[in-house]
DNA sequence: AAAATCAATAACAACGTTGTTATTTTCTAT
DNA sequence: ATAGAAAATAACAACGTTGTTATTGATTTT
């Protein structure tokens, strides 16, 4: 059997309410007695009892992360560093990869104090009275949830700006446009708004659909690319798997970055320092994301953050050795 | 307030006792009041509290799956197969990404009753009282927790048998042999021992190392394989990610499936009938194996299954159009 | 020196279940 | 009809905490 607090007071001498409030460094209990009992808890091993203090005290500590999609890798980065956040918070952190409705079931049976929700598709109203946060594209409809949105058509002003500013006025984007997913739809636009902005000529600006966001449909793309008439200056991949896909099929073709051709790929992952070209790129630093995001889903379990408060991110733009002046 | 099991013994005119038991479908309550108290709590929307079951009882009817290495994806078909399969019970799944001592102590703090343990390299010792369950290469060392082992060796003994019987004696695998990932390093040992098994000749054997275990891995093998002297027959790729990468590079060389080579892969999950060319697959069905995971699991906890009992699985051969016979 | 204040600790009632024991009701056999 | 057994329900003590209230003992105030 484990060690309780009845224990502790027993050998320590004292009630076991004083045992709570001294391990609780309640202020109520004089510095000594606290010292002490602290240490016979530790000498003993105790471990509070989970279940015991979510039923009394009606709180767990414990946020969920709602991932329904599991097979698409490109948010584990992401949910990584998330992870790794919260567990230098005094929270932990669950990961529930079913439906949507199914995760809510979950975590309302746990009590979880918050939930984080990868939002893929829809903006589903959840119902529930548990505090969460959603990650992804604010698409700033009447929401009762505050949503963190890593901007992406900053981020492709931003690129275009790097590109522009550097010469190239023929730039192609390679990214999946057939998804519903509102990050790729949201990239794209960001992509075309810019090259309005820039008053790059259309007819200049071609646009590669990958029907997806693997590293064989970056590499296919790549083949579409040089049937065209022409070839553009600078590339815009629209992750980083694409973007891998796209240097391979460069490479094969014997197209050499960034002499004979630029590159800036989204998604600002460490990843893209160790790719066969080190890749510029585009996006919020990951890192930036999960502090961000781990930050305000504790203020809003705190009572600290308005439940429709949303949070646009600033990507940043890194730069490494794939683009070369274009003048 | 949530409703509580007084509130329908109150509503219901009987003890708050006997509707526990009602609501557990006690024997020791008759019929009638058993329906009643169900149909009353069913309309008041009554949701036990977890904390006070688990308070009360010590079980949790939850198993944790750690699965410390979440951005290396070659699982993540097994685990979302795993999450659906235990759903079906009246078990739950929670899932951790930390590191395994970290994952453990989540999962002591929520006294989970059983744990899926996804080992990637050590063999460690997990210090808990919590059953747990491993999924990886049975080492046979003295163990004192059950594996499930998918029997690469017996996988690959099949697979070759296959090519053999298709005439081909000049095989060639491609695989990731730099790892210390024992599943790896199992694959590679199996085809080993099935080329000497069918006394293929050792000189026009050859083994490609990917040094890694990702779709380009795949496809620069190409490029090193037709870099030797001669070409094998038959190629067997050693997992989904890297065959995708070979027939894309087969592809690229004008190198045609099955008509110039043969190809089977490694991996038997249904996503191998989606590529580019459907594959010949070699390995225990992810469904198989999702099951036998689970219901072992749920046999560990509930005191059916030995504790150093071990699974080896039985791999399938799936047979689709990317051999030919080569006589 | 008695009264009032304060600090420290103890006592105890929650929290919402489960499981055991005690009591009441219903049925059976005479 | 009535004792005795069986079935159905009620009562209540756990489970291990937290948080509120009560008690004690020491310190200050008058």
């Amino acid at each position: 059997m484990n060690v309780t607090i009845k224990d502790i007071a027993e050998k320590a001498g004292v009630s076991y309410s004083t045992v709570s409030k001294a391990l609780n460094n309640s202020s109520l209990v004089k510095a000594d007695t606290k010292n002490n009992i602290i240490t016979i808890a530790k000498k003993m091993g105790y471990k509070p009892n989970f279940a015991a203090q979510q039923l009394a005290s009606k709180k767990t500590k414990v946020i969920g992360l709602i991932w329904p999609t599991i097979e698409r890798v490109v948010l584990s980065t992401l949910v990584t560093k998330i992870s790794d956040e919260i567990h230098k918070t005094p929270y932990t952190m669950i990961l529930s990869i079913e439906p949507i409705q199914k995760s809510l079931d979950t975590f309302k049976k746990f009590q979880v104090d918050g939930i984080i929700l990868f939002e893929e598709n829809t903006s589903i109203e959840l119902d529930t009275d548990i505090p969460f946060l959603s990650y992804g594209v604010d698409r700033r409809k009447k929401r009762s949830y505050p949503m963190i949105d890593p901007n992406h058509e900053k981020a492709m002003l931003k690129a275009v700006k790097y590109l522009y500013e550097l010469g190239h006025k023929k730039i192609a984007y390679i990214g999946d446009l057939s998804s519903t997913d509102p990050m790729q739809i949201e990239k794209y636009n960001g992509f075309i708004k810019a090259i309005n902005f820039y008053r790059l000529p259309q007819d200049h600006t071609s646009v590669i659909n990958t029907h997806g966001l693997n590293w064989y449909d970056g590499f296919d793309a790549v083949n579409q690319l040089l049937g065209n008439s022409y070839l553009p200056t600078a590339i815009l991949g629209g992750s980083y798997d694409i973007s891998g896909g796209v240097i391979r099929g460069l490479k094969e073709k014997n197209i050499h970055i960034p002499d004979d051709i630029s590159i800036v790929s989204y998604d600002n992952i460490p990843q893209m320092a160790n790719m066969e070209v080190p890749l510029t790129c585009i996006g919020v630093p990951v890192d930036h994301l999960a502090k961000e995001i781990v930050r305000s889903t504790i203020q809003l379990i705190e009572g600290d953050l308005q439940p429709h408060q949303s949070i646009k991110m600033i990507p940043k733009l890194q730069e490494r050795m794939s683009c070369s002046d274009s003048r």
